[in-house]
DNA sequence: CGGAATCCCATACGATACTG
DNA sequence: CAGTATCGTATGGGATTCCG
């Protein structure tokens, strides 16, 4: 049976909050690229995400770290510190939901 | 360790097929919903979709319906056959693996 | 009631150039 | 290399109206 009237269905799922993160174009990309390969700087990230553009992947950092799914971190290097982002606990929390799915959309 | 050059990483999603589909503003909300109601009306989902646009929700819908997750099926009624939508086997699919990442979603 | 048509706006995204 | 700044465009989405 279909229920007709309005509060006979409870919406599961409210598209505010981080669905408007995660919904992104590249957001879903990021978290499970970090969750795969741990910490990865700017440049390899942009590398491996068919050239997106700076701009767009520097918004899209910041929206992901203002939902602390992501944090930005300073590693030692050879010739000084330099910055690269990982996952938060949060992010990786995400990240293991996320991976059936995005398994099944490669799978398509 | 941290990869560093260009092809050391695999994108784990491309952000076309079905992830722009899935990343609309309320492709998730209708899977979940269908999947947790079954058949459900054009009236009912939106009036669930606190007031969805009628031109958003078709695009939405007509969206879902050419990535094969939705189809719209006629059911017998009272005064004549009405109009409704539920999940396709490959829609079933998809909202399984969504299910872990919408209640933690919920969770927040 | 179930949409289709239209209008309008916000913004996400890309391209490019530039800087520390 | 890691961004920031600017600009232009595409489009997603809301509001409203109208129709069978």
């Amino acid at each position: 049976m279909s229920p007709t009237r309005a509060c006979d269905l409870v919406c599961p799922c409210p598209p505010a909050g981080l669905i408007d993160v995660v919904g992104k174009k590249w957001a879903v990309c990021i978290v499970s690229l970090l969750g795969r390969y741990g910490t990865v700087r700017f440049g390899p990230i942009q590398r491996c995400l068919y050239g997106v553009s700076p701009a767009t992947l520097t918004g899209t950092l910041r929206a992901l770290e203002r939902a602390r799914l992501v944090r930005r971190v300073t590693v030692p290097s050879g010739r000084g510190p330099v910055r690269a982002y990982a996952l938060t606990a949060r992010g990786a929390g995400l990240d293991e939901r996320l991976r059936p799915l995005v398994d099944w959309l490669q799978a398509s």
